[in-house]
DNA sequence: CAAGCGTGGGT
DNA sequence: TACCCAAGCTT
């Protein structure tokens, strides 16, 4: 690996006026300590590890479980250890290579930013805030969590994981809302540390995967659990409009995936029969639907049509 | 801005 | 067994 970055490169000036342990929030000590103490020895945190690498790895873990990214994130950085490299790699092995992670559209904006990287930033992922925001497929999350862990920058980095942890222990319910609204925002804004406060967020992101999780919490676990606003309040249950859950069965979701694999998997070209043959029952009795999901996958630049009706992975 | 976008392990 | 949900982004 090549250590192009790292915390060292930190662009944040060290301590003004507060020192470190004054006038912060009490959830910070211990939650710090409790992450030295328990984090994850997952690769792309070890020091040196390239800003590229990082960016990869922030993608795939986008509503991805780390155990499933980890063999596919070690392929990816071997196979293509520059933005340059990927940038010249074409979207069929890309999409090969994504495997089975899901949201496959996330290998093509890995490709595109890996070209806008190269076009635009001289082959050197950026460490502003905003260029890197700019970048396709990186949006509010993915930005602030590649300039703080590769950067060293300080950034309210607000995922699912920290905006659970917040919602009990500071507001005191059990689930945030549905989509991050602007008091979120602001609590972990004003939450950030002067001082290190890229480990306070890979802290608590740890934290709310490890212990503070979605369902049955490691409370005795957990290091702020005697602060914790919502076990004070007698851990009340989730009120408001149950979270729908994503429909699968017989939805284009299931028929796009399963027309993917069909192409994935098939060093030739499919024929539309063929291609019929592999996508579920469903979709079978319902060509509109097929068609329409093919026509999607085109237009997402997922499939490439062939003259004749056959169908391949982008060359 | 709510809906759409994959996949598979956990409970 | 059926949900639930996992380091979100785009339109």
């Amino acid at each position: 690996m090549t250590p192009t970055t790292a915390s060292a490169k930190a662009t944040r000036t060290k301590g003004t006026t507060t020192s470190a342990s004054k006038n912060q929030n009490p959830l910070h000590t211990p939650i710090i300590a409790w992450y030295e103490a328990n984090q994850r020895d997952l690769p792309w945190r070890e020091p040196g590890c390239p800003a590229w690498h990082i960016l990869i790895s922030e993608i795939m873990l986008q509503q991805t479980p780390v155990v499933r990214v980890l063999p596919i994130w070690r392929e990816w950085v071997e196979r293509w250890p520059t933005p340059a490299d990927l940038a010249q790699a074409s979207p069929a092995d890309i999409i090969r290579a994504w495997g089975r992670l899901g949201y496959p559209r996330r290998a093509l904006r890995l490709h595109a930013a890996a070209q806008a990287i190269v076009e635009k930033h001289n082959g050197e992922v950026p460490s502003d805030h905003a260029e890197l925001l700019a970048l396709p497929g990186i949006g509010s999350y993915t930005a602030a969590a590649v300039a703080s862990f590769a950067f060293g920058q300080r950034h309210a980095v607000l995922d699912t994981n920290v905006r659970r942890v917040f919602a009990r222990t500071v507001t005191g319910i059990e689930y945030p809302p549905t989509a991050v609204t602007a008091a979120e925002t602001k609590l972990a804004t004003e939450l950030l540390p002067e001082q290190r406060a890229h480990v306070w967020a890979v802290a608590v992101m740890e934290l709310g995967a490890l212990v503070c999780t979605a369902r049955s919490p490691k409370c005795a676990e957990c290091p702020v659990s005697q602060q914790c606003a919502w076990r004070l309040a007698g851990s009340p249950p989730h009120t408001g409009p149950a979270r729908k859950g994503q429909a699968w069965a017989g939805t284009d979701r299931q028929i796009r995936g399963a027309l993917m694999a069909a192409l994935r998997s098939s060093k030739e070209p499919l024929s539309h029969p063929q291609l019929v043959i592999e996508v579920p029952d469903s979709a079978l009795r319902d060509p509109n639907q097929r068609s329409r999901c093919l026509s999607g996958l085109i237009e997402d630049g997922l499939v490439e049509p062939l003259p004749g009706d056959h169908y391949q992975l982008p060359a």
